[in-house]
DNA sequence: TTTGATTAGTTGCTTAAACAACTATATGTC
DNA sequence: GACATATAGTTGTTTAAGCAACTAATCAAA
């Protein structure tokens, strides 16, 4: 168990999770300094639609790792954005696929630019290789607990 | 600028923070299975307590990178649960210094076990040098960011 | 010593997360 | 085909975050 040492003092910054929490509210910054107006929990939906539009409400799930709930609701707050639409399955009628409106898939450009360039101020003075082995350790930590 | 080429791909992982999201779940889920109700943003308050007792809410704020609504209210419910009391401060009568009940002071060594046992689950398969560049990773970026 | 600015904390409002309970549809089995 | 089970999605409730607007106390400066 080679963690047993893990030094106690060290303990609450992993927990936490301070640096993804100023990640979040940078972008969130950024966004609205560029007036756009939506919630990174909103983008991080649309991000995923964008790679692949029509998932289904329970694929939105997997990919952003959130509950049903959960997805229901940003999509509702999505939907009366009119950035996706609900449209029900023919196949398998408790299905929703999700699709992006064209106001949506022009949100793309900017705010992926946005987002690369909210990282870039993140990791501003961290060498590609630390970058490769903290993302292999988030990467671990996720695999664990998932 | 080191981080141009920082892939598209990868940039969800990093801005989403899914692994302390994983932690937080992780936490949540072992203190409810050792019939600790509290919650992880209570958690995380008492532990700077545990550390210096008699904080003002400003101080916790500084401490847990949240802000000032957020102190008040999760103050008010750990008030509620009886876990701290508010004692105004007799040099500037702006300030709540914040104690610890003794019913808090007995919750730290659980918590505290459950929170390290909870991390080494986090953790399991990655080494002690991994972790040291991952923390020196995460606190830069907080370092660029807050 | 009054005025202006700063600091500490609170309240209102909107969005979101977590969990349980629920409805509706689909599937598998006898 | 009927019944049990699983899956997709919704609703209700509590807790918390983020932001703006607010009150009260302190400090600084003329």
């Amino acid at each position: 168990m080679s963690n047993n040492q893990f030094k106690k003092g060290e303990l609450y910054s992993f927990i936490t999770g301070k640096a993804s929490t100023a990640i979040a509210r940078r972008l969130q910054k950024n966004f609205k300094q560029s007036n756009v107006d939506i919630t990174i929990e909103q983008w991080s939906v649309l991000y995923h639609l964008w790679k692949e539009d029509g998932l289904s409400q329970q694929q939105l799930c997997d990919a952003t790792f959130r509950d049903k709930p959960s997805i229901t609701r940003l999509v509702d707050n999505l939907e009366r954005l009119k950035l996706v639409r609900r449209v029900a399955s023919k196949d398998d009628r408790r299905i929703n696929m999700i699709y992006l409106t064209t106001a949506a898939q022009q949100l793309q450009e900017q705010t992926m630019n946005i987002a690369n360039q909210t990282l870039n101020e993140a990791l501003d003075g961290v060498t590609n290789g630390q970058i490769e082995i903290a993302k292999e350790v988030l990467q671990n930590v996720y695999d664990n607990l998932k």
